[in-house]
DNA sequence: CTGTTAGCGCGTTCAC
DNA sequence: GTGAACGCGCTAACAG
């Protein structure tokens, strides 16, 4: 069976081609009879505009693009919601399209902007650290919300946006905090290569120096490579493995929740209490943290106000009513009850 | 600027635009030497072939998609990656695509279709209650994996494929477990609309009913129509009201088990111990589960089986190797820690 | 092996 | 207001 086409709308209403096509993009130049007309003949047909052929002509698409690297981030979800709700107020239609963990999102965000007809691009997840001379391809206005990379170390001009939370002095925020309730013995949970895992631990590392106090690196651990970073699954195997190395451990701190609520079930499968026996602190500010036995203490994100900024900003970057930033949003220590004094 | 196109790849190799072509889709009737200076101008140029323009005119396209509905499902970001794995070691392309909560997937399916050469389409959470005349209008195979539809009530024809676990019958068995604990007071937390919330609660009703006991109405509660209704959060809220009424409840079970996470906070905050003063059970077998404290007793639906079978029986069907037909697939009682005897 | 040509389905000029 | 013709960028069929 061939495909129904513009065409054949045409002929079946006895009226031409460019009709259909007005009838179809709500163009103003038509008679509101004929176009009734056609829109029924339309949905009895069945009949649906191929969208290929459409982008391949059509200019005035109000399209932008979220690329979202890493499905699993449980922050990710909610920010989505929140930039649809953002963009279709302004009208725009909104293409979600995930990015997986070894393909580069430029390249993604390339290949869609020529497939589409992209207004604007939003990064999620990934990381802001292409050459320049990539980024520059883009043709549309686009913005990194990286939630989890500082972008104090990069050089990248103001020409591009970026948001994004300053992981290392979040981290020594929450680090400081253990250090202040007595703790000296503070396992650190976190990836051994990646610049999440990396500033985060710079931020560790710094709370301990500003009291002058020494790093034990024997404390320091690693999730495992070979699978999630950031799974809960890593976050217990590493702890289960510190704990049965009958090292010196009053808290632990993972540098994300599910790492930290892993770590809880290691914790809690040695017999010990949280906090009385290990206090454990997260990071990120997922819901779960709410919700789980006991409530996880961590550094929360504050991602509604993150994905509102950023969508705004593009949007306002696309009507030239703003220039392209960088903004560093502050993040918030929630203390729960999975950390207590030493 | 203008876009850079096939043409001007073309032009600069001094070849015709159809040897370009070639290079791109790896035809095997090309000059290896023409066609690798080629790939290296387009390398340098930073040429990208419009994906819209490709669709339009392409025939061979092995591209499958696979339409999810409910981001917010645990259970699905596991069942993409294995579909995604099956189908990459199958050399087909696969389209990921977000469906909104109020969105028609098939609407959204025929669309797809038409824009990208589908061959073949995977409908991860969405009902299975389409009319046929409308499922019909897909040219090609699809299947619906749907995680919470039983289909015994289903009248389609083997003519469509599904795969499901029977509901009714896995919640009976939940349902029949906490009897057998002893349990006479299970609340029972579910949606008051919905196919899947009412499945589960007429397996609930159904343990009952095997066993000559009465249902008691008023501990059938409803979770909040107004937010996601399988939510941590309407969990919590629900059981805070449900035990907020001095009800007497022994045993509470939640029909998936974000709600019955929500249930155990509040029951928590009661100040009640988990399953000492009141079990908690769940459905559905997300990760969590096993990491929350108590861990959670559950009904696991066997989601890689089920990804696995689904995407199997969709290549099979498209190519022609097998018949599409309708499966069920038995789900697992996990007995945890969250329930206990009366 | 390679270049030329004819559309894919539609939006967008133009005439009318 | 409307229709015919053109071409978007590309692939496929055909010649060479």
């Amino acid at each position: 069976m061939a495909e129904i086409t513009i065409k054949d709308i045409a002929k079946q209403c006895g009226v031409g081609i460019s009709t259909v096509s007005r009838a179809l993009n709500n163009h103003p130049d038509i008679n509101p009879a004929t176009r009734k007309k056609i829109l029924e003949v339309i949905e009895e047909t069945g009949f649906i505009p191929n969208n290929s052929a459409r982008n391949l002509k059509r200019t005035d698409a109000k399209c932008i693009a979220v690329l979202v690297k890493g499905i699993t981030n449980p922050l990710f979800s909610s920010m989505i919601k929140i930039i649809e709700e953002e963009t279709q107020r302004s009208r725009y239609a909104l293409v979600l399209r995930h990015v997986e963990e070894q393909e580069d999102e430029i390249d993604v965000a390339l290949e869609l902007e020529k497939e589409k007809r992209l207004r604007g691009i939003v990064f999620l997840g990934g990381l802001f650290e292409h050459p320049e001379e990539k980024l520059r391809k883009l043709k549309v206005p686009f913005i990194f919300s990286t939630i989890g990379v500082n972008i104090s170390d990069q050089f990248h001009k103001v020409e591009f946006s970026n948001i994004a939370v300053d992981d290392r002095l979040e981290s020594a925020k929450i680090t400081e905090y253990l250090l202040g309730l007595g703790h000296r013995k503070i396992a650190l949970i976190t990836e051994k290569n990646g610049p999440i895992g990396g500033l985060r631990m710079e931020g560790y590392r710094q709370a301990f120096a500003q009291r002058g106090l020494p790093v034990e690196e024997d404390l320091i651990c690693y999730v495992q490579e070979d699978m999630d970073h950031y799974s809960m699954e890593n976050g217990y195997l590493t702890v289960k493995t510190l704990l049965e190395s009958e090292r010196e451990v009053t808290a632990i701190y993972a540098v994300s929740d599910l790492l930290a609520i892993g770590a809880c079930r290691a914790v809690l499968e040695a017999g010990k209490r949280i906090p009385e026996d290990i206090s454990v602190a997260g990071y990120d500010g997922i819901e779960m943290g709410e919700y789980y036995n006991p409530k996880l203490t961590t550094i929360k994100q504050p991602v509604e106000e993150i994905a509102k900024k950023t969508i705004r900003l593009l949007l306002d970057v696309i009507a030239e009513r703003e220039e392209p930033q960088q903004i560093v949003f502050p993040a918030e220590l929630v203390v729960r009850e999975s950390t207590g004094p030493c």
